[in-house]
DNA sequence: GAAATAATATGATAAAAATCATATTTAAGA
DNA sequence: TCTTAAATATGATTTTTATCATATTATTTC
C-alpha cells in the first residue's frame, strides 16, 4: 500500500514537525538515525519534499529543514503522493481499471468501504494535526 | 499492501473457480490471458498454490487446475499468505515495530480501525463466498 | 571575502520484484 | 507402449525499488 520511501517520508516530516519549533532546524544527520533510515537516502527524499513545498529549507551554517505555517496545513495524503505518485493509492485493491460501484470487483464490496475510510483520514489529517496528538503524547514517535 | 503476484493469485483462483464447475479443469493457457497476466508468471504462482494445499491440479492431457471442496472453504488472506508472506499485512502502516495500542504511532490511531476491518475481511471471506458472489452477479471478474 | 557548514544534484550499486524461457515429469488416450 | 498434452522445476533476464557515495552550490560567520 504505501513504499517504504513513503513511510520514511512520513517520519521525517513528523520528526521535523515536533523538532523544529520556534526557529529551529533539523539537519539531515540528525534526522536519519532517531526515525532509522539510512541518511543518503532520506536526504534524497526530503529534497523531493522541498520541491513539493511539503517542507521548507535553507542551507549553509545553521541551516536545515524546518516547517512553516503552509507547511504545517498539508495532508498526510499530499506526503504519499509526492513520494509514491497520485494512482498508487487510488487503484482498486485488485489494481482492476474497470472496477467501479455499477461492476465491482470481487472484493470491492468487502474492502471498499474501510479503503474509503483510510482515504479519507489520509487526505483530512494534516502535518499539523498528527504533530499536536504527539505533543500531547496521543501517540508516539518511537521510531 | 498487496503485491501484484498477491492480486494476480487471487484473480487466478476465482477464475478456476468460476470455470472449473463439475469436473472440468482449468489450463494456465486458459487462465492467463483473460486475467490478463503473463501465462509463465501465473504459472509459477499457481505451482506455489498447489503446493499451500490451495487449489489442485492434475497433470497431463485433460490435466489443469481445479478445486476441491475443501480448496473452495480456503480464505483470500490463504491466499496472501501464500504469495507474500505471512507478516507483510500484519505490520503497522509505518512498519514499526514498537506501534501497539499503548504506544500507538501516529497514523494508528486514525487508521487501525478501517485496518483491522480489511484484514477481518480477507480473514472470513472464502474462495467460495467470492465465487459464490460473482456467480449470482453481486460482483465482476472482468480482467 | 574566505572558510566552514549545510542542503542539493547527480549518479553508481545492490537487492527485490516481476517477467520471460526452457527442460523435465506425469498422466491420458490411441 | 508410444505419443501427446499438460503441470512442474529451474533458472535467466529485466525492471523497479532501495541504498550508498560524491561532487556542487548556497549561506553564514569571522
Amino acid at each position: 500500500m504505501l513504499s517504504n520511501s513513503s513511510k520514511y517520508a512520513i517520519k521525517a516530516v513528523l520528526f521535523i514537525a515536533v523538532n523544529s519549533k520556534r526557529g529551529k532546524k533539523v539537519m539531515v544527520k540528525d534526522i536519519a538515525n532517531p526515525i532509522n533510515v539510512p541518511k543518503p537516502y532520506i536526504a534524497k527524499l526530503l529534497q523531493k519534499l522541498v520541491k513539493e513545498k511539503i517542507i521548507s529549507s535553507t542551507r549553509g551554517p545553521r541551516g536545515g529543514f524546518y516547517l512553516n505555517n503552509e507547511n504545517f496545513k498539508v495532508s498526510i495524503m499530499k506526503i504519499i503522493h509526492a513520494i509514491d505518485g497520485e494512482k498508487t493509492l487510488k487503484s482498486c485493491m485488485l489494481s482492476l481499471d474497470t472496477c467501479n460501484e455499477e461492476k465491482p470487483c470481487p472484493l470491492h464490496n468487502i474492502l471498499s468501504i474501510s479503503r474509503d475510510n483510510i482515504l479519507k483520514h489520509l487526505n483530512q489529517k494534516t502535518i499539523e494535526d498528527l504533530s499536536n496528538d504527539i505533543n500531547l503524547g496521543q501517540s508516539f514517535l518511537p521510531l
